[in-house]
DNA sequence: CTCCAGGGAGCTA
DNA sequence: TAGCTCCATGGA
């Protein structure tokens, strides 16, 4: 018997049941084919996947975009301390140099891609903001980071802006990490991070940030922080236990519950999604969406920052 | 020169 | 609880 699609079941069930169901269903039966050629791993058929605007929209900070390589789209960076050269061409993705145990145990992960973003687009095109919203970045999705170096990652971000960030990561990396290849470096690990001193990371030039990075590498470190009960805690219970970090308030945490621990249903709220909220959901987010609020989130985000009179200061 | 960048700590009332 | 200032750094 076929599957029903989402929308099958939209047309039977509340969105939130239809949410339910889709939750429940995702992992049913979603194959992915993939070829090999040359090492290179070929992967094809993939929708709603926009190399440029997953990597670019300031969800992580370590990849760079390589202007000489023949297809439209290629990037390279580490992550989980593997680094990874993929392009994009159309549906098609490569992952070049790339086995196809690193593929599955760490890349088909990372990139979320055993998630049917086209099924979460049809409900949230429900609404009529995140449809205009989605219009702007069809091809985004939330990756799951380590936890740590989003951890890291959004210390580093408050009060600055994507590229600067991305500066502090990169240092920070060639200052502390472990060199994967030839002036490649992997992200520092917390028990180093946890013996420095605020001068220590001056090379850095993390400012005021310096001293928060080891407080949270030190609270890592002892234990006193867990960075494996955030994925199963209650996200309010998730989000103090995070929040015993100096530096973490409740943005930085819930950016790294979205991108470090991949709680979907987290909602990062800065500037730019106040003014959104107030200007199209006064009353707040349609209760079906909230499971993913988090993707919601992302959409929303662009939206407004590349319409800002669109909404209320 | 001033202003601001995907915030948060520390203080005040 | 809400409101305020300061915090390093660097680009516009």
């Amino acid at each position: 018997m076929r599957k029903p699609s989402f929308s099958d079941i939209l047309s039977k069930y509340t969105p939130l049941q239809a949410t339910e169901h889709f939750l429940w269903a995702r992992k049913e039966d979603y194959t992915m084919n993939y070829t090999q050629k040359n090492g290179t791993l070929v992967l094809t058929d993939i929708s709603s996947f926009s190399l440029d605007e997953i990597l670019e929209c300031g969800q992580s900070f370590r990849w760079t975009a390589i202007e000489s390589s023949p297809y439209p789209l290629s990037y390279e960076g580490i992550a989980h301390g593997k680094k990874l050269q993929i392009s994009q061409e159309g549906t098609t993705l490569y992952f070049h140099d790339t086995t196809k145990d690193d593929f599955e145990k760490v890349w088909k992960t990372y990139f979320d891609l055993e998630r049917d973003y086209s099924a979460i687009k049809t409900l949230f095109r429900t609404d009529d903001t995140l449809s205009k919203a989605i219009a702007h970045a069809p091809g985004i999705r939330v990756l799951q980071q380590e936890p740590w170096e989003a951890l890291c990652s959004f210390i580093f971000s408050q009060n600055n802006n994507i590229k600067r960030i991305s500066g502090l990561v990169q240092r920070f990396c060639q200052q502390f990490g472990e060199e994967v290849r030839d002036g490649e470096y992997s992200f520092p690990t917390p028990e180093r991070i946890a013996s420095l001193t605020v001068e220590d990371l001056a090379p850095v030039r993390a400012g005021f940030r310096a001293k928060y990075i080891i407080h949270a590498a030190q609270c890592v470190a002892s234990g006193k922080v867990s960075l494996s009960l955030p994925y199963t805690l209650p996200l309010p219970e998730a989000k103090e236990h995070l929040m015993q970090i100096k530096g973490v308030g409740p943005k930085v945490s819930d950016c790294v519950l979205l991108f470090g621990f991949h709680r979907l249903e987290c909602f990062p709220t800065d500037v730019w999604i106040q003014r959104v909220m107030s200007t199209f959901y006064p009353k707040g987010l349609p209760t079906e969406i909230l499971p993913y609020a988090g993707l919601a989130q992302q959409y929303l985000f662009h939206y407004a920052r590349l319409n800002p009179e669109l909404v209320k200061e």
